[in-house]
DNA sequence: GAGCACTGC
């Protein structure tokens, strides 16, 4: 057991560095120093400090030169502050321009904004804002440098399609191929034809920078006009900036293990048995996974005895109650070693200081859509090398760590692949699309795209929106449901639902349920209390589906201290058919019709005839009513629907006249 | 009688 790893050979090529800007950062608060106690001049002395700063003139020459600059940056380069202030000095802000960044994330532009504006010596909001979806932190007229999500600058295009108030725009994380990133990255490429003087500045942690400098080398329709004029040049500049992480040692297993988790566990006792001291951070695929791994660690310790018991075991994922995401940021206490158990949350999206070792399983939950069946399911796949060096990455924050990958060298050199498939290769593109629409981009098969989705996806979600009346038969968005539906920040099928409300005169009880609909459940903040939560749930529980169940719980709860006296449900019938009737014009697409003799609740979807099941979670568990539309669906053994209601089917011609004239509704038994 | 990787407008 000794002897389970080793060493790696990665050159310092691979030198593994972390990201400041893009995440999270969390301090113990025993050693969190603020930065402001420093005065200006030594703000100063740590910006010059950073990497980038040594490329500062040569980012400034190639911004100027060239209309698209790729900054390939082993993260933690300092560039997400840095070059926007960069610029600033420059003159590019001049005249009232704006200088643009984005992140991926309304946490990282928050922190990054604030930071910039700390070191700049200004208010934030002033000359450095930024704005995320409910909030606008910046003044027009003397904003200069303005951080946003890349989904809020989608949406400044459509007051503004050509960006014409931006100089500059930073595009940060470009390498983790969000929709939302790749959808602007395709959109700013076509933004240049029309303004060949905006700039590009690409930031990306890997160097797939390659295919990133193909994609926005465009041909200029008048580079005849020579290079006299004062445009820069339509080929991409690519530059380099080094980290400023510590080296990560990588270890490999030397042969292929059969139980990954097993092996993760017997990874944390060594290292805990060998390793002088730092808290490790395990990476595995969802809760089921950790909840495992913590339950195996801890058996593990029982046996093994007391030194063991230093072991701080903590699982961390987004669905955790914020008390207990707490405890993993809190200071470890003397003599003791924090294991961290996390999702991919902890690869991206948040930072754990004070972490040596990590512990690579390999795997991660991905989103896999198919097209053909329409259906978007969560499933455990291998990770990318870039994802591989990410998490290693992780262990190299505040001194050289290690980490152990739960796969051979000879798997890592030869099978695994390099990046991994963007988001949109994999994913529903309904909502993309319709904002590409209402950008008034009407070929959307020919869209130049980063990653190209398959033309399979994009048929299927034209029908779909086709289906809903949101697109007419030449594919343009309708007159006024199309657009309106456009300018919902919501799932299509919901604010169609929203909109239908009103034919309906259930407006109130639609935006009530629609507001259910768009948090991940109303159920999950109960855990542990089954019994209460089982018969909480019953209280609530509407014969019309979960839907009304949700208005009956936000009655109940809007009239607190009378949840006992529901005595006005004829009131409650009335009204809940109207409202049945509203989401279906958003949802009909997802009729289900129960299969007869079925003994196990097996549906048929109609358009597709996929074998679906109502999720036990829903309040029609075992009610099977005969016709069902419903909300989502999401794929394990069996492909469940959640969210589901109780229908007639003749609310479904009347509702999708177009869709449903030429189905049979009394599908022959057999 | 099952489950929730992670974001965002």
């Amino acid at each position: 057991m000794s002897r389970f790893w080793k060493p790696g050979s990665e050159k310092p090529s691979t030198l593994l560095v972390d990201d400041e800007e893009g995440g999270v950062v969390f301090l113990p608060s025993s050693s969190s120093v603020s930065s402001s106690g420093f005065g200006y001049a030594s703000l100063e002395r740590q910006r010059q400090r950073l990497p980038v700063y040594k490329y500062r003139k040569a980012i400034l020459y190639l911004v100027e030169r060239h209309a698209t600059t790729i900054v390939v940056g082993e993260t933690g380069s300092g560039k997400s502050t840095q070059i926007p202030q960069y610029l600033k000095e420059a003159g590019w802000a001049d005249g009232g321009r704006l200088i643009g960044c984005t992140q991926p994330r309304r946490l990282a532009v928050q922190m990054v904004a604030s930071r910039v504006a700390e070191e700049v010596g200004v208010k934030l909001g002033e000359e450095v804002g930024y704005t995320i979806r409910f909030e606008d932190q910046t003044n027009p007229g003397m904003t200069m440098i303005k951080f946003l999500t890349d989904g809020v600058l989608i949406r400044e295009m459509m007051e503004d399609p050509l960006l014409t108030k931006y100089s500059v725009i930073m595009v940060d994380e470009a390498h983790e191929r969000s929709i939302s990133t790749d959808m602007l990255l395709g959109l700013l490429k076509k933004i240049q034809r029309r303004r060949p003087e905006l700039r590009l500045i690409i930031s990306s942690a890997t160097i797939e920078a390659r295919s990133m400098s193909t994609f926005f080398n465009i041909r200029r329709k008048n580079s005849l006009l020579g290079s006299s004029d004062n445009l820069p040049s339509p080929e991409p500049a690519v530059l380099s900036v080094e980290g400023k992480g510590y080296t990560v040692e990588i270890h490999y297993v030397e042969e292929p293990v059969s139980d990954y988790l097993q092996a993760t566990v017997n990874t944390v006792l060594l290292i805990h048995e060998k390793e002088p001291p730092g808290d490790i951070l395990v990476f595995l695929t969802g809760q089921d996974d950790i909840e495992a791994a913590v339950k195996l660690l801890n058996e593990e310790i029982q046996h093994l005895g007391r030194h063991y018991l230093d072991l701080l075991i903590l699982p961390l994922y987004s669905g955790l109650p914020r008390g207990d995401q707490d405890l993993i940021f809190a200071p470890t206490s003397k003599g003791k070693r924090k294991v961290v158990l996390s999702t991919n949350i902890a690869e991206t999206s948040l930072t754990l200081e004070g972490v040596v070792y990590v512990v690579d399983s390999g795997f991660s939950k991905q989103k896999c859509y198919n097209p053909i069946s329409d259906i978007e399911s969560l499933v455990v796949a291998p990770i990318s090398k870039a994802s591989a060096r990410q998490r290693a990455g992780r262990a190299g924050r505040v001194r050289p760590g290690k980490c152990f990958r739960i796969y051979t060298e000879e798997y890592y050199l030869t099978e695994m692949q390099s990046e991994g498939i963007p988001e949109m290769q994999r994913s529903n593109l309904v909502s993309c699309i319709i904002q590409l629409k209402a950008l008034g981009i009407d070929n959307i098969l020919g869209f130049d795209w980063p990653a190209s989705p398959s033309p399979e996806a994009m048929i299927r979600a034209l029908e779909v929106l086709f289906s809903l009346g949101i697109l007419d038969e030449d594919a343009k968005l309708t007159v006024p449901i199309g657009f309106q539906v456009a300018e919902i920040p919501l799932d299509p099928m919901i604010s169609k639902m929203i909109l239908s409300a009103n034919d309906f005169g259930c407006s109130d009880e639609i935006l009530t349920i629609a507001s259910f609909l768009s948090v991940q459940s109303v159920w999950v903040s109960v855990r542990g209390v089954k019994k209460e939560f089982d018969e909480a749930k019953l209280r609530f529980a509407a014969a019309e589906g979960d839907h009304v169940t949700f208005l009956n719980i936000y009655k109940g709860f809007h009239q607190s201290g009378k949840s006992s006296q529901w005595c006005y449900k004829n009131f409650l019938n009335y009204q809940a058919l109207a409202v049945r009737k509203a989401i279906i014009a958003g949802s009909f697409t997802n009729a289900c019709h129960l299969e007869e003799y079925s003994q196990n609740g097996m549906y048929k979807t109609i358009r597709t005839l996929q074998e679906v099941y109502i999720h036990p979670s829903s309040v029609l568990f075992r009610v099977n009513p005969k016709w069902v539309v419903y909300q989502s669906l999401v794929s394990t053994d069996k492909h469940y629907m959640r969210n589901v209601i109780a229908i007639e089917p003749s609310w479904l011609t009347e509702a999708a006249p177009h869709f449903y004239q030429f189905r049979a509704f009394n599908p022959a038994p057999h």
